[in-house]
Parts: structure tokens; sequence; C-alpha cells
DNA sequence: ATGAGTTATTCTGACTCTTGACATAATGCC
DNA sequence: GGCATTATGTCAAGAGTCAGAATAACTCAT
């Protein structure tokens, strides 16, 4: 509940923020109609947030006549944070600056069956303080993490990761000892509607829902701009939402869940249904045989086209019943599944979502697919967006 | 975007008057404790408020020594609102006080064969000029309507009416022409959620969701205590989520929806496919129907138990994945066919909604389900409650 | 050059909010 | 009647937003 007039201040603050990164290089005419503020509210607090370092004064734009508009932009130089996106095969570390523009990274691979928690902790470790190594007398702000599965942010604990059964692993504990940086934990479903949030100035108010088609799925909800976590940070597991009755097995314990169905290992699934033989399956590399089925069905492979048909009729219906139920502006679709199968499920999954959704809800969605550019892991930066995010409104602005 | 000073006043005093409500009779420290305000800003608050003529110190408390406590309760003389149900058989008009205490009602059954819109919308006007004539004298705070299919309230419009298949009626203007009274619409689902916001002091900041089950299915979402309406009003229309792959034809045009096998009329067919020439089948009358259903199974009848069983299967489906999506802190079972069934069906769906939900939603969700008490229409009551909620807002406090 | 015209920002004063500290009110008890 | 105790008003301080006045930084015509 908003209380005490500096509680307006930290929102406006913030709010500010991310207007100008939304609408980089931004002038304060901009901002004040993007965030709503009176044009000397935004002064004001551009004034302050110029005198912190934050936010620069970059350039100006000469307009016919009159004076120039000052055009403002997030201080890179102002720091550094480190997104860390930990994934099944791979741990993917990535350096922005306080623009959030990406600076280096480390890729290390993972060893799936070493699935000790130290076997995850210790590269984690060593990828961070690689990459601040990497940019010496850089103050760091702060560091974000991604790890699968329900992560209790308060607690910073991992109590639940899908692939490796850890149980009550206090994993931000583990990796922030002796690390001297703040550190925060959440998952990549969320995390990728953070890294969303920050990427489109529209989503500055809207309510929307990023999907997470990967080896995992889920959706990260965002209400008014907003993420939206729920009592204990686990809202948005759509993937484990029920799409068959008493359907296949889900590596969660339960059976039927939309990600049995559209997560990368479900879709295989289907494939093997169709085709025990296929020569798309790549029984050791998830990621080869969707590429593969990518690949082929852009060629009219029937066996490929087929699981496609298959994956969209199941896409369809799960995203309908969100839309249904959570009525949003636009319906996001993200994460390495998407990236490569992306359009082709959504294109075949509308005519199956426009028969499942009321015309209300179906009549004002917009869709939008992700793909990731070759640079910037996506889960990285909505990890440093969120430590972003916490040392902004941790500092006193 | 909370902007400036007086929206700050306004919420709190919003605040304040709803946890005066869910603690009758409160004492300021206490709505100090429950709003989080300060000792000093409640006190204000309380002092404008009485001036308002909203709350009055109704008793005070002998503690075993010191100043008594000054007891503090909303004001029923400060005016009436009339919550108006439109469902598809009947109509419910019921006025409370300012208080939220039913006083009179009327109500009148409606032909479901005659839908044109004047045949609705006339017996609404006349109910409402009939509760007002009742009450001479006392002013009219607002007029709230529930009506079935999905209500744009901003332009008041009722776009799409699942049972009567209106398109673009503007009810709103229909009913609230020349009436002099500040006229309100929304759904049932919603209305529900509105009228459980009122009745428990836990309510005043959980996340949670009501779940409607009658001839229609609905879930009414509250997140931090305010109910979430989706970029156009029709969020929680978790009765047209997906349940089925290509089932059963819904009312609504899809096939396999929620409210298609645990909406009364799913209910009833499933009872028909088990057995088509059951004698608890009333052809004429769903909520006999269901009744009879209740009372058989109350009394261990294998039909009446397999329907039970059947249903809280699909319930239990429905149930857990909107668990995971939403991580709420409590689901309410609501509407009337709760009312009867709610309680033996939530025994029979717990393994099964266990079974579907993850570790963490799973451990930390709460189930209640609520009873019509004889004399409050719960639906009204939410309508009328929307009413005050509109005119308290809009009053400067 | 220079003043007029234009547009962008900052400054100022008015008003409002919350809050902690202090003052005041209403009791029971001695 | 005075004292201890608890519950509420009151007040000044600190902070925010905002409308409008004042200032800054240009272009352009003269």
């Amino acid at each position: 509940m908003t209380a005490t007039t500096a509680d307006i201040r930290r929102e406006n603050s913030y709010a500010v923020v991310r207007a100008i990164h939304a609408d980089t290089p931004a002038s304060r005419r901009g901002v004040a109609k993007a965030t709503g503020l009176s044009f000397a509210t935004v002064s004001t607090i551009c004034a302050n947030l110029i005198d912190q370092g934050i936010v620069v004064e970059s350039s100006r734009e000469r307009p016919h006549t009159g004076r120039p508009t000052g055009l403002m932009t997030l201080d890179g130089a102002y720091g550094l944070v480190i997104g860390v996106d930990i994934a099944e095969t791979y741990l993917h570390a990535q350096t922005f600056n306080a623009a959030l523009e990406p600076l280096t990274w480390t890729h290390l691979p993972l060893n799936p069956s070493s699935t000790a928690p130290e076997d995850v902790v210790d590269p984690v470790r060593l990828a961070i303080q690689t990459e601040a190594a990497r940019h010496p007398g850089q103050p760091l702000l702060g560091v974000g993490v991604s790890a699968p599965g329900v992560v209790d942010t308060s607690g910073g604990v991992s109590i639940f990761a899908a692939g490796w059964a850890w149980h009550d692993i206090s994993l931000l504990t583990m990796i922030a000892d002796g690390l001297d940086a703040d550190v925060h934990l959440d998952n990549p479903l969320r995390l990728l509607a953070v890294a969303e949030s920050w990427t489109d100035p529209r989503r500055l108010d809207q309510t929307y829902v990023v999907l997470n088609l990967g080896t995992g799925v889920g959706a990260g909800i965002v209400i008014d701009g907003r993420l939206f976590r729920g009592q204990t940070n686990s809202a948005g597991e759509w993937g484990h939402a029920v799409l068959v009755s008493d359907g296949r097995p889900c590596r969660c314990g339960s059976t039927g869940c939309v990600e049995a169905y559209i997560g990368a290992p479900g879709i295989i699934a289907t494939l093997a249904t169709i085709d025990p033989d296929s020569p798309l399956l790549d029984p050791d590399d998830q990621t080869a045989t969707i590429a593969a089925i990518a690949a082929a069905c852009g060629q009219g492979d029937p066996t490929a086209t087929a699981v496609i048909a298959e994956t969209a009729r199941h896409f369809g219906d799960a995203v309908a019943s969100i839309i249904n139920v959570l009525n949003p502006e636009v319906v996001i679709m993200a994460g390495w599944v998407s990236a490569q199968l992306g359009d082709v499920i959504l294109r075949q999954a509308r005519p199956r979502i426009d028969a499942h959704t009321l015309a209300v809800p179906r009549s004002v969605v917009d869709f939008q697919v992700n793909h990731a550019d070759s640079i910037t892991n996506p889960v990285s930066l909505g990890a440093a967006a969120l430590a972003l995010e916490r040392h902004l409104t941790g500092v006193p602005i």
C-alpha cells in the first residue's frame, strides 16, 4: 500500500528511469507524457537522477527553432550488473552496464548428470568472479541469477528445481557467500518477463504474459507493468497447468501438464510417437532435434509438419485458457524453442486460439514472438535487469 | 500509478473504511494496525469520515483502566445501496444500508424464453424503483447490477451475454435512463469476489480466487486485495478455459470448456450420460436436479456418487491449473452449486488437486466453501458493495 | 550583430500528505 | 480529589506534486 510521500517519489523516480530507458534517448517532455507526471516533477526527478549519476544528458536535438531538447540516457558508466542464466546444460553469465547494454559474457557447459548443488554453485561463482574481474574499477551494482524451479526470492531458497530434484537448498546463500555484491535469485520464466518489461516502452503499464518455451515451460505474468509473483513467488507455473487429463507423465511428478506437450522434450516425444525412427531425432541433443524439426518443417517435411500441428493444437488450447483467465493485452512467446518454432506454432495455433477464447479477450489480445539476438541471452538480461531494479529501488533517489 | 498526495489520501481513506467494516466495531488502534498507517493518520482520517457521516462512533469498550476505546462502525444511516442480481430465471434486487446490512428485497421470476433486452430491463427498473420506494427519505448512494456475460464497465455495455446472445446492448444506459441514481454494472463472477472482499478482514490485502459455480462458471481474481479486471474487464473467465481438448460443446460456442463439465448443466449432462433414466433428473429444473443429486449423494446413492466423482475429477484438474498459474492464498467456492455440492466436490477433488499442483503453491493455498445464508443473495451483496465502493471513492473524502 | 520569436527547463509558491512528539481526554483506583 | 493509565487530538517538520512565472538556449529576420 502506498502510504507516505517518499513512496510516491520512489515509485515516480523508478517510473522515470524505466521511461528513459524504454525510449532512449528521451526528452523530459516525452518522459512526462509516458509517465503521466507533470513537467515540473519530471524535471526535478531528472535533475536528481543526473546528480546521482544514474542518468546523463547525452545529446540534444535541434528542432527547427527554439531551445534544443536535452536528450537523456541511462549512464552506462554508473556501474555494472551481471546476469547469470543457469540452465540444465550450460551456464551463461553476462555483464551489462547500467544502461543494460551487453558487454562481456562467460559461457560454461554444465554436466547434466552431475547435479549436486556444488556442481552448479562452483561454476556460477567462478563465472561471476571472472566477469567481475574483466571490468576492474567499475562498481558492481548487483548480480541476478536465474535458476530453474520454484524460487522463493525473499528467503533466496531454491525450493524445487524440476530437473535436479533439489530440496530446500539455499542456493542464494551458497552463491553469494563471500562475494562482494548483492545477489538476487529468481526463475527464468519471471526473469524473461522482467527482460521484456525493459525492452519496449509500451510495456511500462501494460498487462501481458510472457510465455517461456524451452526445456521447461512457464509464463511470466505482468499486471499494469508490474511482475505478478503470487503469494510465494511461484505464480506463472502455466507449464504445470493440466492440459490433458491423466495424460503424459511430466517431470514435475504430475501428468498431462502443458510442459509435457509443448516443452522441448514434449515436442520430441510427439515426434517419437509419430515416427520412432525419424531421422530428425537426435537422442542426445534436444536442441539439435528441435532445430532439425524447424528446418524440416520449413521444407514441408510431412513428419515435422505433423509434429508442429499437434504441438500447435496443444499450445492453442493452453494459450486460450490463459487468455480467458487473464485478459492480457499481449501474449509474448519467448525462450529458445519459441525462437525456432514460435512463428510456425503461433500461425498454426491461431485458429485454435480463436475458437477457444471468448470474443472480448480475443479481440483485444496481441501476439509477439521474441527471437533471441545472437549477443544477448534474454534470461541473463532479465536477471541483470532484476539486479538493476533492486539496486535502483534500494538506493535512495 | 499513484501520483499526487490526494491519491494517497483517497487510498488510505478507503483502506480505513474497509478495515472498519471488516472488523466492526473497530478501534482506531486496530485500524492503524490493519492498514499499516500511523496512528495520527488514522485519527485524522476517522475524524473526516465521522464528519462526513460515513462512520459513527457507536460504542466504547472499557479496558481495565484508562480511557475507554472508541469503537467505530460504518453508519447505516449514511444512505442506501441497491444490488441487483440478474440471472437466467430470476431477478433479485436487494437494498442494503451503507454498512452493507441487508434490509429488504424484491424477487421477480424471469421467463428464460423471452430474452429481448426490454424483457429484462423493464423488470430491473421496476425492481429498483420498488426497492427505492420502500425506504423513502433515505439517500440512495448508488445501484449495482450484475448481468451475466462479459461486461465492459467503462462503457457499461453488455457485450456478450452467454445465455442470451445479446450483442452490444447498452444495458447500463437502458437501466439507468431516467433513474435518479448512479448505476454500475458488472458480471456476477467479479461481484462475488467483491462481496467476499467485504466480508472477511483477512481479505483486505490477500491474493485469492473466488470460484463461482452456478449455471455459469467463472473466477473472480483478487490480487493484494484489489479486484483484477484484466485489460477489458473480462479477466476471470476460467469457466471457458479448455479442460478437455475437443470435448463437450459449451454454450459459449467453444468446446471442452470447464463450464461444460462443472457448471450445473454440465453436472446434469454427466448424470444423463451415466444414467439417462435417472430419477434424479428433472428436465425442467436445473436447481431441483442439483438438489436431488446433493441429497442422493448424502445417502450414498451410487449414481449420484459417480456423478460427483466425475465432477470432482474435472474440478480438481481445473482448480489445480489456476492454483499453479496464480499461486493464490485462498480458493473460495461460491455460487449456488457450491452451496449445495461444494463440500463434497472439494473433498473428493483434494487428492486430484494435490496431485496436479506444484509443492510450493499447494502447500500455501487454503480452501473455503461459501454457503449462502438465507437472507442475503451474495451476488446482490457484491453489486451493492460495488456501488458503495464507487460512491466512496467518488466522494471527496 | 542584434532583437524578436520559440521552445525547453528550472524555479517558486501554494497546497496536501504522513508522521513523531507532545498535549489532552476519559477512566479506574487509591 | 489526585494519580496512573490508556486512547485520541494537535502541531510542526519534512517531503511531494503541480501550475504558472521566470529563465535559458536556440533560430531567424533585419
